[in-house]
DNA sequence: TAGACGTGGAG
DNA sequence: TCTCCAAGTCT
């Protein structure tokens, strides 16, 4: 074992103390005026929580302002239909996280009145609620000792306490939340859990971190030992499949042929072009052929959009696809189809790279003047 | 348990 | 261009 827990977790009780007032001190003079931070409501913590998750600071603030907006309290998002979550949550990614929102706040209703629990048990007892979530609300908005280990939090520990151990790494996961358990006790543990993670955001940065503006220099192991730039190890990251759908772009009238996707997997419930997935070595018109029928015309291809998503090479070709008048548009492929005027597509939930390609070969500019004309 | 699950910005 | 993300969760 490239380091020793026992020692570690000794370590850490001893220097507990200052360590605390350090990063408290540093925190109160130093946070970021962040939207969330001028707020003690659950409801609202949660939210900004979950946004958070594996998403930069700068693009989730206008997004938690307009969740708020339009879905200020836990039974208002309750009410309202998943595809309205998403067409809020459209663009930010990882969507099962704005239906899992939707379901937790199913949930709230009916087994907590409407309101957040206290507890961490609780807590991640409802769907999107994970370790670290739960103890973020626990800790931020209802003042529980209660840990949390994110990726702020494992670099800043990983370095302050010199601890080996790539991410995933087991023994290293367990040590670091015995850590963030021993050093959340006491006052303010959610100050504290938040002083970390502003730490490890502003300062202790996976790359070029400015241990010279760090209030907890002094305690620092890695530092010490000249081992700041080598702790944590990265991750490595398996290699991107390639998924190259055909995607059928079918207008009439100013209205746009879209469908909506099942709720699981890859843009789960996100309206979208009908596509389909092309196998290699597969015809792309033998597979709209089949969708649409053998009345359908389907016209040389149009597009070829390129997206790179973390474990994908996203390929989308569109062609255009001339439905004959009174097609049954097949149920099974979808969750429902539906024609939308032009214009109406931006309030839609659609994921980025659909969006693109729309714009691409549908540019709303070239709509104006044209009556759409509802069926 | 390792892989699925998005996005646009930074270096 | 290209790699690597950024306050994780689910299966």
């Amino acid at each position: 074992m490239a380091f020793d827990p026992a020692e570690i977790l000794t370590a850490a009780k001893s220097s507990r103390r200052a360590l605390k007032a350090a990063l408290l001190g540093w925190f109160d003079h130093n946070k970021r005026d962040l939207p969330w931070r001028r707020t003690k409501d659950p409801y609202a913590i949660w939210i900004s929580e979950v946004m958070l998750q594996q998403t930069q600071v700068d693009r989730v603030i206008p997004y938690y302002q307009r969740f708020l907006e339009t879905f200020p309290t836990v039974k208002a998002l309750a009410a309202a239909e998943v595809s309205d979550v998403l067409s809020v949550w459209r663009g930010l990614g990882y969507y099962s996280r704005a239906r899992n929102l939707h379901a937790a706040a199913t949930e709230l209703s009916s087994r907590f009145k409407a309101k957040l629990p206290g507890t961490v048990d609780e807590l991640k007892s409802l769907p999107g609620f994970g370790r670290y979530t739960a103890g973020a609300v626990a800790s931020i908005a209802f003042d529980q000792e209660a840990p949390l280990v994110d990726g702020n939090v494992a670099r800043v520990l990983s370095r302050l306490f010199e601890l080996d151990g790539a991410p995933g790494d087991k023994t290293r996961e367990a040590a670091l939340w015995s850590l963030a358990e021993l050093l959340v006790q006491g006052e303010r543990p959610g100050d504290f859990n938040q002083s970390l993670m502003e730490l490890g955001a502003t300062v202790c940065t996976p790359s070029s971190p400015t241990c010279l503006l760090c209030p907890v220099q002094t305690h620092c192991r890695a530092l010490a030992a000249g081992r700041v730039d080598e702790l944590p190890p990265p991750r490595k990251l398996p290699p991107r499949k390639r998924l190259e759908l055909a995607v059928a772009l079918s207008h009439r009238d100013g209205n746009v042929l879209l469908a909506r996707r099942a709720e699981k997997g890859l843009f789960g419930g996100l309206w979208e072009m009908p596509a389909l997935i092309v196998e290699p070595g597969v015809n792309p018109y033998a597979a709209l052929r089949k969708l649409f029928g053998k009345r359908s015309t389907i016209g040389p291809e149009m597009l070829v959009l390129e997206r790179t998503l973390t474990h994908r090479d996203l390929v989308l070709r569109l062609f255009p696809v001339a439905l004959p008048p009174r097609l049954k548009l097949p149920p099974e492929a979808y969750l429902e189809w539906k024609w939308v005027p032009r214009e109406e597509t931006k309030a839609l939930g659609m994921s980025s790279a659909m969006e693109s390609a729309l714009d691409e070969v549908l540019p709303l500019e070239a709509m104006k003047g044209r009556r759409p004309k509802k069926k």
